[in-house]
DNA sequence: AAACGGCGTTCATATATGTGAATGAGGTCA
DNA sequence: TGACCTCATTCACATATATGAACGCCGTTT
């Protein structure tokens, strides 16, 4: 638990995620006991957290994430080439078969919801799941690129199921989420592929019982995949359908 | 330019600031010139950077923006209020007007772009603007809160135009920027209050020359403004026409 | 192919940070 | 009112970080 490169960086950052695991702010004491370090260290890191607005105190002392977090952290969607790529994408078949779409990273175990769009007529939703990590096991996101990206060792052994399940996945060039991630919501995932292979998977996710056929969507976000595949210079693994 | 908290975090934080400004990577050479910091002390921030995925490295060893920070990142637009309130109502103005709708809030004498909806037929786009960080003077989510709000000293004195602007703004509840910020654009703005004051502005964006009624677009911005500042505990400063 | 120059990396020690104990500020209970 | 909480803040010394100088690597120049 050592070999740190430095303590004060480690612990500061450590502050930053946890508080933006927090939904509601935190006093001085209650993050100095969730890390386990001493207050006076943490309101010294804290200070020059808030410095550089990483994260923000209110009058009453409380301590939450800040907009100085939020502007470096956007830079990375707006850097990150496949994103960009797939942004009207996404924009355009959601706006087709009013569903949400998505594009997600793969993160070791997990996938990071790095884009979305929503249905206009959805009304007051709940918390955007921008920024949102999930198991890439239970997820179609993440089985898309689990399947074409090869698995993590630390997944390692891999379930009979999931095995299975990756294997069709490759068959199909799409995997499917039937209600694991959020019951009712079936979600349907290809892989993104740049030049250095898979570096993500455009998703849609919709109520199962609705009337769209899976034949089309899949059909679509298959080649709304490799539409993006193509603009990065990648090779698609899977030639769609048709 | 003393009175430091913590060496350390501050320098991190400028490196993390940094590159999220810049659009390519850089490598320990360009960081470490740039911020006039010695080669050896910028790697080790780097590496404690690099630990917790607030920077990523490329294999040719050139430092970029990383995913950590954006899921640091994400959780402030997620755990902030105000834009949770906004986002389906920007849904709403997106899809009734086909047009583009911003929440922003303001920061010193700036103004970011915390939420964002682009209209579906708007295809391949420039880079999202959110996380954008723009001179508040110079933009209609910048003026309605500068009226509503008040004027950070820095600003002091105010030019005569903009004074008489902000007079405007007041008077008919919302601001307008006639491609001042982008030319051909007219945005219109509204302020958003909770019980604490003004905390952000709603907006929309659409080319000048469109056939879209400056009245009829006006009224429904400030009406979705009053109808979040309403969600939020708010009171509005005004009360919409009609 | 030898010398050069730019860059990333390592390492010992000067310097800044981390922290336990003391103090201050604000609230609650009897 | 006063005793007694709890939490934020300060401070002097133990400890970790910062960095100049040296090194190794690699591509370029002569």
């Amino acid at each position: 638990m050592t070999e740190v490169s430095n303590r004060s960086v480690g612990r500061a950052l450590e502050i930053v995620k946890l508080l933006s695991l927090q939904s509601s702010p935190m006093g001085l004491k209650d993050i100095s006991t969730a890390l386990d370090l001493p207050r006076s260290s943490t309101l010294t890191l804290l200070r020059a957290l808030r410095d550089y607005d990483f994260v923000a105190i209110d009058d009453e002392g409380r301590y939450s994430i800040g907009l100085g977090c939020f502007e470096a952290g956007s830079a990375y969607a707006r850097s990150m080439t496949p994103a960009k790529a797939a942004e009207g994408e996404l924009r355009q078949l959601t706006a087709t078969y009013n569903i949400t779409s998505h594009f997600a990273v793969l993160e070791g175990t997990d996938v990071v919801y790095v884009a979305k769009q929503d249905p206009p007529n959805l009304g007051v939703r709940l918390a955007s799941s921008i920024g949102a990590r999930l198991p890439a096991a239970g997820t179609a996101v993440g089985k898309a690129q689990l399947a074409f990206a090869g698995v993590p060792t630390s997944l390692e052994p891999l379930s009979a199921e999931l095995s299975a399940e990756l294997d069709l996945t490759r068959s199909r060039g799409y995997a499917l989420d039937e209600g694991e991630t959020a019951s009712g919501i079936r979600c349907i995932a290809a892989p993104v592929f740049s030049d250095r292979g898979c570096i993500g998977a455009v998703g849609v996710s919709y109520l199962q019982h609705s009337d769209l056929e899976l034949n089309e969507i899949s059909e679509s976000v298959l080649s709304v995949a490799n539409a993006v595949t193509a603009r990065l210079g990648g090779r698609p693994a899977h030639r769609g359908a048709a």
